[in-house]
DNA sequence: TAAATAAAGTTGAACAATCAACTAAATAAA
DNA sequence: TTTATTTAGTTGATTGTTCAACTTTATTTA
């Protein structure tokens, strides 16, 4: 710890896990803007199971992202509206809609990969391998503390 | 680490963060909610300096707050629908609102201290007190990785 | 089989974040 | 002193989150 005196070392953790949300947010999406791509740091976390499931329901992509359904419904209207993906109604259960990614989205997520990598690699500039570790453990429990019940 | 097969295991970290902050929120919320008081988190993080400084500016609840001053103007919006500040412009430098709590403010602001170290409990359960040390240091030091530029 | 229940998605409303464009007031420069 | 610039805050538009209420289709169960 350098800076003992400044602002964010009085932080509590629910303000310091809310700035770091918002910082990475904005960092990744202007990263991405920088390199003339348009894509927000929530439509790439849909994005990417859609690319990895090939056909997944919005039930599935719900559960995976930890998202609610309604999250889910409006980022796939969006990534439609940009037609990255098209809604393709299951043949067997009519209720289910199967999310595919388009040529256009498939090209898009080549596309963002590396933008992904270099803001990773910004986030945990001068952090220790053994740190980030640690770090996404504890964020693991904490999941698991705050899962209902 | 208990469940390494569990989904989360192998979530990046960006995933992780902002998985992370949602559930925080939505039980922060809810424990307020148990507590029959109607409060956001991000209300209550603009509620705390409010109350901490008296009379503080837009400006200065942004940067204390970590948030955009659009974020701001509405949360303070709220918080004045809801009676539980005023806005009172600046005698000297008239661009700038004061934002004062009213005794609803106050009241509320009390009422709610409680249910933000329960909801600290319920996060850090199971976590050692250096793990969590740890991890808002690490926190801390994206915090600075990100910051501009 | 008919009626009840559950599951998958959607919609509307309220709140929040971000960007860009704006107003109004204060300060600096000419 | 007049003009230019900076600062504090607001507004509008787009996106995302949450809750509750809703539709449609499947599955139970009576």
């Amino acid at each position: 710890m350098e800076n003992k005196d400044s602002l964010q070392f009085h932080m509590n953790m629910g303000k310091l896990i809310s700035s770091v949300h918002n910082m990475l947010t904005r960092r990744f999406v202007q990263n991405a803007h920088d390199a003339g791509l348009d894509i927000s740091l929530d439509q790439w976390m849909v994005l990417g199971p859609i690319h990895f499931h090939g056909d997944a329901s919005q039930k599935l992509l719900s559960e995976f992202c930890f998202k609610d359904k309604t999250s889910i419904t409006r980022i796939v209207n969006t990534l439609e509206k940009k037609n990255l993906v098209v809604r393709v109604p299951d043949q067997l259960d009519h209720r289910i809609n199967r999310v595919i990614l388009t040529n256009a989205g498939k090209q898009l997520f080549n596309d963002v990969l590396p933008i992904m990598n270099k803001t990773k690699k910004e986030v945990s500039r001068n952090i220790s391998e053994s740190d980030i570790e640690n770090f996404k453990d504890v964020l693991t429990k904490i999941m698991s503390n705050l899962e209902n019940e």
